[in-house]
DNA sequence: ATGAAAGCGCTAACAT
DNA sequence: ATGTTAGCGCTTTCAT
């Protein structure tokens, strides 16, 4: 006994059992006020004339969607898949959906999607920025029009409601203290652009601990750029021309620090004994590359899920605040020469 | 002007314009028959009033989402990360979103999702079971609700509208030729569980090629299990503990391959040599590990994007069938003892 | 305990 | 060229 369509709507059950939609729906969800009887009328019919409720005509009178969305730069990089990962599983818990889309790390694409998102299809925000991006106005716009927002990884300071990072700074200065204990002493950086959070807070990490060691860098100690496997190769092959080599290099991303070991194999250059090569994320592939490729763990998965959380929170209402969690050091075979 | 919700609908700038509310609707979306004063007029006013349409109100209207639901058993695996890649890429072309979900190889998860996602959220399904699933009795019953479901890699005959998959047989059998080839005679296989259509297809493959070159296995040189990293490490240690050891290793998933590698290395067996070793999926950290990995490329994004163009053909009432790509070989280190 | 009716925001068939 | 009205499917006052 469907209607037309093909779809049950509560007016079906209402008619087959001669009462008001209102019923049904009360029936339905529990509510008090109902008779026993009613009620499992009610509930046998729907289950009979497979009813189910349509989420389009609820979120529209609750004005409300039960669906998060996320917008990463990239979504098959090993870091922002297992952020997604913990996303998925914090939302999940607490009844939300999860809409997923990429900036492909472009600031237009990244406008794009927000302009569409905040159409009433999600209640609310997790984003990591794209590396284009340097103009937080349409973040800032959306946030005004009410729809929460928390960022994660990639953030910037006073644009959304809240921000779960990891300490970039003190993770780079620790390994940076590290390389140095190996008794490395002319260590190079290879960082990201730094207008982006992350790379310029490992930038900052690094010449602490080198200033703490009383080392000062040359100019050209510090290259920026791209952060694919094939930048790590160039950047290898400029090093090997070099007059003076270093003895240890820090690259910002562990994709750059595999193109910088693939070279050194290539060349036949020694790691960790000539140089040292030190990555960042802890990507999969760190302990499956020879050698063994040392890095700093974000704790991705957490990463997500405590973003996730905050989302929920400020969607309910509550009060929330920025979380640092502590990174990780990994170390591996690329570089300890020696016990550290 | 707003109303006191803070949300500017269309009747905000119809009042403000002493128009009608479909004069508005019309004006904006440019259809034939407003004046161009009128129309400009009320763009004019949307601009100011910061309007945007209410997708919920657009969705429950038209009947449709315009997201697509996609499921698979675990988002941080490349295979399937690449896959949501393709699928996010050709959605968004074709204007629509995407909501993932995981099943984490669970049955009962992935029948929960289902049950949750055909409630209107979204207008079809793209989804990749869950190796636990055995029972696809929830799938053909979302079918025959009228949600076009399309499958990919992990499939099953008869039960979607469409299936993208690759040539597993095929892929499987020619890289045992190619092991063949490099004069291996005893060739073990590491598969999955077999009523997984992948899995069995492979495993299918392997006889076929060992039948050809007369060779008939003896039953322990097949074995299932779960597809870890760890499980190749079990794997390799009960190997290496046989009277008659193998020549070669054909596994199933790259992790498996990669645990066998681990415990080679650890145990100073050569490979290939010894025993020459290979996988399947082309995971990024083939090529990375030492030695590299033989393994057989899934072209998984682009089985992403055509999934999601058999789905969005579908949902345009289009008549769509099933896709096999081509496997693609990929020989590396890990079989090649001599030239292929 | 139940029903009638309004309304979430938008669209479109049917007036005028 | 524009307005009126009905309705998408559900929830929720306000009656009874």
């Amino acid at each position: 006994m469907k209607s037309e369509n093909g779809k049950v709507s509560i007016y079906d059950i209402a008619k087959q059992l001669n009462v008001s939609a209102s019923t049904v729906s009360r029936a339905l969800k529990d509510h008090s006020g109902i008779s026993e009887k009613t009620r499992e009328r009610v509930k046998q019919t729907a289950q009979n004339l497979g009813y189910r409720p349509n989420q389009m005509a609820v979120n529209l009178k609750r004005g409300r969607s039960y669906t998060i969305g996320v917008i990463v730069p990239v979504i098959h990089r090993n870091f922002f898949s297992s952020a997604i990962d913990g996303i998925e599983e914090e939302a999940n818990e607490k009844g939300y959906d999860v809409l997923i889309c990429q900036s492909h790390e472009q600031y237009l694409k990244e406008k794009k999607i927000l302009a569409s998102l905040t159409l009433g299809k999600v209640d609310g925000l997790i984003m990591s920025m794209a590396s284009q991006t340097q103009d937080y106005a349409h973040i800032v716009e959306v946030r005004d029009k009410g729809m929460p927002v928390v960022l994660f990884d990639r953030v910037e300071q006073g644009i959304a409601d809240a921000a779960v990072v990891i300490d970039d700074y003190y993770g780079a200065y620790q390994l940076v203290k590290h390389m140095l204990a190996q008794g490395n002493r002319r260590i190079f950086h290879y960082g990201g652009l730094q207008h982006v959070s992350v790379w310029r807070n490992r930038y900052l990490g690094y010449r602490a601990a080198l200033a703490d060691a009383g080392i000062v860098p040359e100019s050209h100690w510090f290259t920026t750029g791209e952060i694919r496997q094939e930048d790590g190769e160039a950047y290898a092959r400029w090093i090997m021309d070099l007059e003076e080599k270093p003895d240890g290099i820090f690259c910002t991303s562990d994709y750059v620090a595999l193109g910088v070991l693939t070279e050194c194999r290539k060349r036949g250059v020694r790691v960790p004994e000539e140089m040292a090569v030190c990555g960042f994320a802890n990507e999969a592939f760190c302990e499956v590359v020879q050698p063994n490729l040392t890095s700093v763990d974000q704790s991705s998965k957490q990463l997500g899920k405590l973003a996730a959380r905050l989302l929920i929170d400020k969607l309910n209402g509550l009060e929330v605040n920025d979380i640092v969690l502590e990174p990780r050091l990994v170390l591996r075979e690329s570089s300890c020469k020696m016990i550290d």
